[in-house]
DNA sequence: TTTT
DNA sequence: TTTT
């Protein structure tokens, strides 16, 4: 089991890539999430969480969010090693996300999308998932 | 471990209570928390989640949150025993809050609130809870 | 959004049932998740916690686990409406599971079942969901 | 809102050191945490999360965790910049653990722990945190 | 009894 | 109606 939830603002516009052999969109971003509380005298008071969307997720956020907005991201944490330019392996610690929620300009444009949503329409609306039967609990 | 994160609406004014003996302040809520999908040709496309706040963070909600306004609250679930007015066995299970956001009005007013948080002022801020020192990690 | 995760045994097996028309499986169960403190002088100190499970993951439940069972289980909260029998209006409030870890018998049988697996084999092993290619963050 | 939830076995036996001016205990150890599908051809199939604790939770699990038990840990994601030995700017993200509750060995010892208790008993019993009164919802 |  |  490995969930994360963040609530924070971009601090930079996503960045969008594509995979080298098969072309599967994969965008960037660094969430920028408050701490509960006043770090002492002037210290840092929020992380810098890295943050990576793939395909139909990565297409939303890279279209539809910029710089300062206000998201809520579920997803997991994942880990990877890579090697850094001096030949040296460095192991990166990122969340893969795979709900993205907008959280600010509420009224023109809400939504909660997932990692396997069709690209939205302008109308900001739902896609179906899973809806379920009643339940006789 | 019992842990749980909604983000959503309330669908009316929370309530304060105090209990009888002691005097603690218990504020309870209902939270509409949209679906992530269109629920087939016209159904229910919410879940309204009871939510009960204690103490500060009781009075924090009563004060500053109103009818519509949207929120992300972390607790756990909880389940009580009650009798019904025919005298029967009921069983109840609600949402205890121990952290609120708020996330609209964003600009002039935004924070999270915990539940042992002193009573926020005016300007929203933050309250220490337990800053750490660096992590040699 | 609407996450929950919580980590306990049954209290009971699971049951199994069909809905009408359309044959699907639908396994509902109790959790009983302990609270991180003793409650003073005797009181309960559990949480009984309905769950709900649908499809494959109904079936991989029902046919896997039994009462006293160890587990953890990930997913929502739903609320719904129905009619008692004295025919006035109820709410219930469930967990709807979409992810289920078997915890105990760890040596023998583990495993995490998400709700649109196939069943699982009796080697307990993983099954693919969307394997992602490298990340270049 | 930074809320992470792990289930996952310590790769290593944890490592306890204590902040240089301030005597604060701090333990480290790395989570190894099993992805939910089978990776394609033989990849790597888990997630190896570095986790951090403090205080009482740090000598908690310095004390009573080995390599390879199986816990779950709430808590955040944290962020933070430090120097590497050749001078240039480096990012670590790891998590801080508030909660760790010990899942294997459940019969001899079992309990969910918090980033403020005191050390545990032998008995591996919970403590008081914060019982509420019967809520009037 | 439900929010935007 | 509750599990270890």
């Amino acid at each position: 089991m490995n969930k994360v939830i963040l609530i924070g603002r971009l601090t930079r516009d996503p960045e969008i890539r594509y995979t080298a052999g098969t072309g599967i969109a994969v965008t960037t971003f660094t969430l920028a999430v408050d701490r509960p509380y006043i770090g002492q005298s002037g210290q840092r008071e929020a992380d810098f969480i890295p943050v990576v969307c793939w395909r139909k997720l990565a297409e939303l956020v890279a279209n539809n969010l910029t710089k300062g907005r206000l998201i809520a991201v579920s997803g997991s944490i994942q880990t990877r090693k890579y090697q850094a330019q001096d030949g040296t392996n460095r192991y990166a610690t990122e969340v893969i996300a795979d709900e993205v929620k907008f959280l600010d300009r509420a009224k023109e444009q809400t939504g909660a999308f997932k990692a396997n949503d069709e690209i939205a329409t302008d109308e900001g609306d739902f896609f179906p998932v899973d809806g379920e039967d009643d339940i006789p609990f």
